[in-house]
DNA sequence: CTGTTAGCGCATTCAC
DNA sequence: GTGAATGCGCTAACAG
């Protein structure tokens, strides 16, 4: 038999790793027993534990993943899908998620959407073949009907910054847009701005949408009346930032400030303003959204709304554990609050 | 029994998805006949393998990863580990990774190493304990005799972007950080500069000094000395790049140009130059490396390096594929060339 | 407290 | 061309 070099050389299979049949040979008992050591149950006397314990770390044994999903049902993987867009905005999530993953013994597999959505594999498909337990589902491009019947599939998973409205009873996690959007007007209205641009999203996503009703809430508040030729629409890229800020201080009445739905847009502002001579924030106030890397290393750093993404990524782990956990997660539309941080682009309005 | 609610219910195990078996009985075949089709296998009849396809798609049957795992032996997966710096630095990376993987019919698995270089649990253990058939390691903190260790295991991986120079033999990819900062300061030079301030990376690391030696060989080769009081170490953040600026910036004999090891660190040279009433780049020109996100954003954009980082994800993973298939990789040491971009943060010297 | 016995879902020899 | 049998490494009843 090939049994006796089990732990220096290949074992049996094609893994050729030490495994819990040796660790049972070695330590004298069965694989039961072992079994019950590696999960810590409380039934395993502390001499066969320990005797158990030493062949284990001994021979750098570890449980086969594999095996012990196949036995379970489950893998201990969650897939995180991403469009691959903004990095600097999914790393943070990623980055959050990953961490919460982790302190639950899991691991993440990231799947990139790169524009698969009409392909002809499904998201569905390409998630529950067996690879993860579940996932959390970034920014998706799928309607509601088509998550509706992912969730009917009775696959687990929670979606992460919805890029439209989703029907309630599919779990959610986004930030606070409306709220920030709102304290981000309000901001400047309280400098004494009254005439304020606005650079949208692309209409139709939730946090657009959001963020102008936040915007014109803010306003209303105010008593000030929107003008429908102070908004222009924008992809959250800076090009479209700087194309938009650039009609909008063309104009014959331009505004004195400007609100941009993201940083890169703001950032977009920045160099349209600065190309016309006017100082920011002197001349203009700029204020973005999201708090991203770059707000603090423009010029001037840029006022902002920041959206706590890693905090982001945290929650939507701990909605998809209690899903995984079968716990029926009823109030499962979660909205973090966002926090304006202000910096050096926006300054009293000077007319 | 239960079976035969198999395919509408939760059929045997806790999955409670259809399985070859289900599969095999619905066409009234064997489950390897099954197993050929679901593998591609030309010894079976077109009429079967219809009848099989039939039966898949109309129960939407996919393989259990896990089961496959375990028999074949191979989990399909890779990890990719990092260190959580610099968001769009790694994350760049993960994208070149994560779709050559894709491409592979392989899944990418994130293990973020927070800090955990000196926990009890080794890198090792972490990541094969049978959950990944290789790995793709960022920026390593582990020496080159634990990757040895590691690699004597005979666990397959790759290195990206190795931190400290590493043994010959250890597969790793880089960026050819010697050539691109003698780029960088070539460019300078023909600019005119002769004082010329270097604001290092952590002194140690490869790519640090691999840069700074191309720095030292550009000046060389221009017969210009090397002033060791226009080097400064810095760590890759903002604001190191901004305090070593002001530093440099102070001198009795201010350097007219400055090259940062990477662009986090030239923003914060930028800024130091703007609150010394400095222009850059009239009065002073600034060149980073990397390429990040930010370069074209800051004030002015930056003239920096560009590392091709998604061609290094996408590299470590075809190199990984090739270890995985077995083939001794030898000259397993990739560097990828990077490129001088030009933007508007240097000028020719005007003194 | 511990050992025995079955599978988990699939790929893979072998026969037929 | 196709089927029956076996095992991958582990967990989970069920006995003792």
């Amino acid at each position: 038999m090939m049994r006796r070099m089990a732990t220096e050389q290949r074992g049996t299979g094609t893994t050729g790793r030490v495994t819990i049949r040796d660790i049972a040979r070695l330590a004298g008992v069965s694989v039961a027993t072992v079994s019950r050591v590696l999960n810590d149950r409380p039934d395993v006397s502390p001499e066969t534990r320990d005797a158990v314990m030493r062949e284990i770390r001994a021979n750098g044994f570890t449980t086969n993943r594999s095996a012990r999903a196949l036995s379970v049902g489950r893998t201990g993987l969650v897939g995180l899908t991403v469009p691959i867009i903004r990095a600097d905005y999914f790393a943070a999530i990623l980055a959050g998620a990953s961490e919460a993953l982790y302190e639950q013994e899991m691991r993440l597999v990231l799947c990139t959407t790169l524009h698969e959505h009409d392909r002809e594999v499904s998201l569905l498909e390409r998630l529950m073949d067996g690879a993860t337990d579940g996932a959390i589902i970034m920014l998706p491009e799928e309607s509601s009907e088509e998550l509706r019947a992912l969730q009917a599939s009775g696959y687990p998973f929670v979606v992460a910054d919805p890029r439209k409205p989703l029907d309630h009873g599919i779990p959610a996690v986004s930030a606070a847009h409306l709220a920030g959007a709102k304290a981000a007007t309000d901001h400047l209205l309280g400098l004494g701005h009254r005439r304020i641009g606005h650079i949208t999203g692309p209409r139709g996503w939730a946090a657009t949408e959001d963020r102008i009703s936040g915007f014109q809430a803010s306003l209303a508040a105010a008593g000030v009346l929107p003008d429908p030729r102070l908004v222009r629409e924008g992809d959250f890229e800076v090009p479209s930032g700087h194309v938009a800020a650039g009609s909008l201080l063309d104009l014959d009445d331009p505004p004195t400030a400007i609100f941009a739905s993201n940083d890169n847009m703001a950032a977009g502002a920045l160099r349209a303003a600065r190309e016309r001579g006017l100082r920011v924030p002197d001349d203009l106030s700029v204020v973005g959204f999201d708090d991203a890397e770059i707000a603090p290393m423009v010029t001037p750093p840029l006022t902002t709304v920041r959206q706590p993404l890693a905090e982001l990524g945290r929650t939507a782990v701990s909605l998809l554990v209690r899903l995984l956990d079968g716990q029926r997660v009823d109030a499962s539309r979660v909205e973090l609050g966002t926090q304006l941080v202000v910096r050096e682009s926006t300054a009293p309005a000077n007319s």
